[in-house]
DNA sequence: TACGTGGCGCTTTTT
DNA sequence: GCGCCACGTA
């Protein structure tokens, strides 16, 4: 019989103390020091939103409150690290038992422990967006539809639907009446193609990333001994960003607040700008009316921008209709300096522009990676890299490939994947296709080789001795054997290495050869599998390796290997991955209609009024400099040359609050 | 059945 | 200026 021993946590250590009053403004007081209860802060742009969530939780702690038993829901897993690393540095606490991350990494870490009651091992696999895209087309091939005699929409149109009506708890009937009337004919086949998909993720033991929050929610619903568990376990919930929830995890929220309804949400409806993932920020404007006695706090004190920024902000979001009226004020002092407004007559133009003028601003001091440029779309971007690359001037970008996204890291790790979920179908075909001679055909049958035996012989303990006896072609069959033996090395008896060592051992054997064939980059990508196995080294578990795979964002990427730590750069990002960013100097680039706001939001007011919103998460990520610019031409293939018109967001502002920048060639 | 080649269309944002 | 798909060949 084992011995319990419990640690208990140091008390508070006499003496420090941490002075609220002196430490935060009256608002920011009101709302860290409110008692128990449901409470909703809007907070505007650059107002200490997070000062305000961290100070809660250090709050909370100083009181006596348990570290496990306060839940804290961010929108990336660096957001909840930051703010963790930093109650650390106020209170001298141990907050490690503290649950923080995003909504998707805490079901999962939920499902991991508990999802059994809904039939999942807690080996189960995540399914990324291609995963999920993979794993519907075969559904629909399975179910016997011709793609040549009707025109069925494509996996990744399907799963953009499924995942439409999760986030949004919605049934696929009313979606496609909405969003995609063209394919309610088919409905039947696809509620077909849809009940198949559940199957096969079951069958498989893997989730997307909707189950993610369903399949929790839905424990949570049906299965009331889990629900009083984690009810009990997270006596304070705190939500950050909370405008950019969607239904089920407002949901999510509601059922685990349901007793103690101790539920604190932080957000600016002015910033909710992530309404194509289902996010609604109706969740926070009605967040009083689910929550009746909510305690309402306003932070409306802007410590980031000076005032000739903020009163740009102030001005550009003012259109729009659908908002709680806020007005921030200031409280840093003017630098008599406007924004500037520049037209530039192209792309390239601008991207000379912007590329000169960061470097005098380097010679003026001003770090650069204090610099950004931020843009609608990842392609806007293009000739600003080249020009950058042409001055030498560094550049760090949040790219739109994110790194473990890449072919040759999700290849590689479809070999983790498989040996710690052998039922993972996505990955066995991934993985047995990289073999010359295997394509869609023969790793079909091979799996199906592969399921028999799973039936028949249960658990493995043998690769190969499964593997090598199976029906391959006669030019497969050598690689196909090391294949099996190499799995034999990565998993000896069926348990898994540590995930750095399988990443060495599947490279050596097989994946390096396979890269030398079939990329010119070789040395890049081989450089990234380094990099990848490096990075696996503070995992020792390959399943928690791959759910930090599977979930990690492109702005938690700092944790992610492919940073150059040491060099300073300037920031080139996608508004949306500036959330919550802030920097001494920002460009907001290709301010034209159809670039920014985007060419398909411009029918539909809703989209403009998000694109505006976007405008103005982009404005106020600037502290003391802010450039607006504008090319009047577009290179365009196909269509030829087009001129631009300014942004409609521009012509919103008053030309006072503006500089106008005449650039002139030298 | 696997895989290379040529034509066509078209560009958002991400856990 | 690029990626996806359809087609044809080995």
């Amino acid at each position: 019989m084992a011995r319990q021993y419990i640690l208990q946590r140091a008390p508070a250590a006499a003496g420090i103390h941490i002075d609220y009053a002196a430490e935060l403004n009256e608002q920011q007081l009101a709302a860290v020091t409110a008692s128990p209860g449901p409470l909703l802060v809007i907070a505007g742009a650059g107002s200490g939103k997070t000062r305000t969530l961290t100070y809660r939780v250090a709050y909370l702690l100083e009181n006596g409150v348990d570290p496990r038993n306060i839940l804290l829901l961010t929108f990336t897993n660096k957001a909840s690290r930051q703010m963790l690393d930093r109650v650390a540095n106020l209170l001298p606490v141990d907050a490690s038992g503290l649950w923080g991350g995003t909504f998707h990494s805490i079901g999962n870490r939920m499902l991991r422990r508990h999802g059994t009651v809904l039939g999942y091992s807690s080996s189960f696999t995540i399914l990324d967006r291609e995963d999920q895209k993979d794993l519907i087309d075969t559904v629909v091939s399975g179910a016997g539809i011709n793609p040549k005699e009707i025109r069925f929409p494509k996996g990744d149109v399907l799963a953009d639907i499924f995942s439409f009506t999760v986030n949004t708890e919605r049934t696929i009937e009313e979606l496609l009446a909405e969003k995609f009337p063209y394919f309610l004919p088919l409905i039947e086949q696809i509620k077909d193609v849809h009940a198949r998909y559940e199957r096969k993720k079951k069958a498989t033991n893997s989730m997307d990333f909707d189950d993610l929050l369903e399949k929790t929610l839905r424990m949570l619903k049906e299965h009331g001994e889990v629900a009083a568990f984690y009810r009990r376990q997270f006596q304070f919930i705190l939500v950050d960003e909370y405008q950019d929830t969607n239904k089920i995890q407002a949901d999510f929220i509601d059922t685990l607040a349901a007793e103690h309804r101790n539920v604190m949400v932080v957000g600016d409806d002015a910033q909710s700008i992530y309404s194509w993932r289902g996010a609604n920020f109706k969740n926070i404007l009605a967040f009083p009316e689910r929550y009746p006695d909510a305690q309402i706090f306003k932070i409306e004190l802007n410590y980031r921008s000076v005032p000739e920024i903020l009163a740009v902000a102030n001005a550009a979001i003012a259109p729009n209709v659908q908002q709680f009226r806020k007005q921030l004020s200031a409280t840093r002092d003017t630098k008599e300096l406007k924004p500037a407004i520049v037209a530039l007559r192209d792309g390239g133009e601008q991207a000379q522009f912007v590329a000169q003028r960061i470097l005098e601003l380097r010679d003026e001091g001003i770090e650069l990676d204090e610099i950004a440029i931020l843009y609608r779309a990842h392609y806007h971007a293009v000739e600003l890299q080249l020009e950058l690359s042409r001055r030498g001037i560094p550049y760090q970008i949040t790219s739109g490939v994110r790194f473990f996204e890449q072919a040759h890291i999700k290849d590689v790790a479809a070999f983790i994947r498989f040996v710690a979920n052998s039922r993972d179908e996505v990955a066995f075909k991934r993985m047995v296709k990289l073999l010359p001679g295997i394509g869609n055909k023969s790793a079909d049958t091979l799996w199906r080789a592969w399921e028999a035996s799973l039936h028949a012989n249960g658990e493995v303990t043998n690769w190969s001795e499964r593997l090598v006896p199976m029906p391959v072609g006669a030019r497969s069959k050598k690689s196909w054997e090391q294949l099996a033996y190499t799995l034999d090395e990565i998993a000896p008896r069926g348990a898994a290495n540590p995930p750095s060592e399988m990443i060495i051992s599947i490279v050596a054997a097989i994946y390096d050869d396979y890269a030398k064939a079939n990329f010119s980059n070789y040395d890049l990508r081989r450089e990234d599998l380094n990099q990848l196995a490096a990075f696996a080294r503070q995992f020792k578990d390959a399943h928690e390796f791959l759910s930090q795979l599977a979930l990690i964002s492109n702005v938690d990427a700092e944790a992610a290997p492919n940073q150059n730590a040491e060099t300073e750069a300037v920031n080139l990002s996608s508004v949306h991955q500036a959330k919550g960013l802030e920097y001494h100097t920002v460009f907001v680039i290709w301010l034209t209609d159809g670039m920014f706001p985007s060419a398909r939001s411009l029918e539909a007011p809703e989209a403009i009024e998000e694109e505006r919103r976007l405008f103005y998460v982009a404005i106020t990520r600037a502290r003391d400099e802010l450039y607006l610019t504008y090319p009047q031409m577009r290179f365009n293939a196909g269509y030829g040359d087009m001129f631009q018109r300014p942004s409609r967001f521009l012509k919103e502002i008053p030309t006072q609050l503006l500089e106008d920048w005449q650039v002139g060639r030298g």
